[in-house]
DNA sequence: CATTTATATATCGGACTGATAGTATGCATC
DNA sequence: GATGCATACTATCAGTCCGATATATAAATG
């Protein structure tokens, strides 16, 4: 499942614009699967190329002419031969982990700036899960509730274990040894 | 933070190969930071070439001679530089939330299949971390300890979540009137 | 006897990330 | 009245990473 696929997902809801799908990808889709413009532009050429999804050029007057993308029907048989992965992946990639993996080499300090920097982050998640929510829970399909659920469960025990954990990365008892 | 700081910071505890390190990126490290060959190698290169590791070629009988690398003080230097990041990242990549989006497009069957192979994905990390902890919990600094009960956390949580909620995505009423 | 697993290295194409860049309007702050 | 920032739109590029593949040998498993 690349960012081609989950653009060609996304425009059968409706034709949309890179810029569109942009937005789409910050909000709903943004706690699991990020997609900056770098990677947005290139899929929508090439599904284009390939003609899995049609580009009409809509002109604008003072901003640049916006190229809305519709889903054609080759497009929607190769998504649904994509949907076919009977295991897609979950993959976590976590520098934040991987920091405090070498805890014990840093001053506590920066272990607390931390650690309060990944809770900012996940009550960010939660408010744009909620904003979403907000807008158009009942207009969503059962797989978006599910997604939109799924991100505030992970979050919130996110948040729940490190205020219940995140002590012992400074007053072990082998960060003191270490220390001295 | 990239895989040359994280090859950098498992090298802080004893020199190693890039096939070492590779298994220590597939056991305590996999469930969030995930590396293969085609990064360990370049970055160990990398590292050497910038002065921040030494390499040892050590010759074995039948075997590929192992290249044994140690971190320098230099490296040391660089690696307590890079933790000071103060909002390290933690991003989700998932195929599986992805295609879930898109479930009202799918038979319910495919829909099953998938669940089935997430949850099964989830015990393997569980025994995974299970396993690592069995074997050198009490040598592990504290971060590693909070890393696995991180691991351990969010598995729990994610599992839950899909036994209780799966079943939305199958029999819910949005679904029933899509499909007829 | 064949296959798989383990020990070790390394490369390469394709994909993705983050930063950057350009162009225009409007709104708010200084 | 100017400066800066947000919004609306497009697009590219260098660096990095991922997954598959290749090579070679030995030991263990079936």
């Amino acid at each position: 499942m690349d960012v081609k696929t989950v653009c060609l997902g996304m425009l059968t809801d409706g034709a949309a614009s890179g810029y569109d799908l942009k937005k789409h990808f910050e909000s709903t889709f943004g706690h699991f699967f990020a997609a900056g413009y770098g990677s947005i532009y290139p899929a929508l050429s090439s599904l284009a190329d390939h003609g899995l999804v049609t580009c009409e050029h809509v002109p604008q007057d003072g901003k640049p002419d916006r190229k809305v993308y519709a889903i054609t029907d080759s497009g929607k048989e190769f998504l649904l031969e994509a949907l076919k992965d009977p295991a897609p992946g979950h993959k976590v990639r976590s520098d934040f982990l991987a920091t405090m993996c070498f805890a014990h080499l840093m001053p506590a300090e920066q272990i607390e700036t931390v650690l309060k920097s990944r809770l900012e982050d996940v009550d960010n998640w939660l408010n744009l899960i909620a904003k979403a929510e907000s807008c158009c829970f009942d207009e969503w399909p059962p797989g978006m509730k599910f997604v939109a659920g799924f991100g505030k469960a992970m979050s919130l025990a996110m948040k729940q274990y490190v205020e219940e954990n995140g002590h012992m990365l400074t007053d072990s008892e082998q960060r003191k040894a270490a220390n001295g």
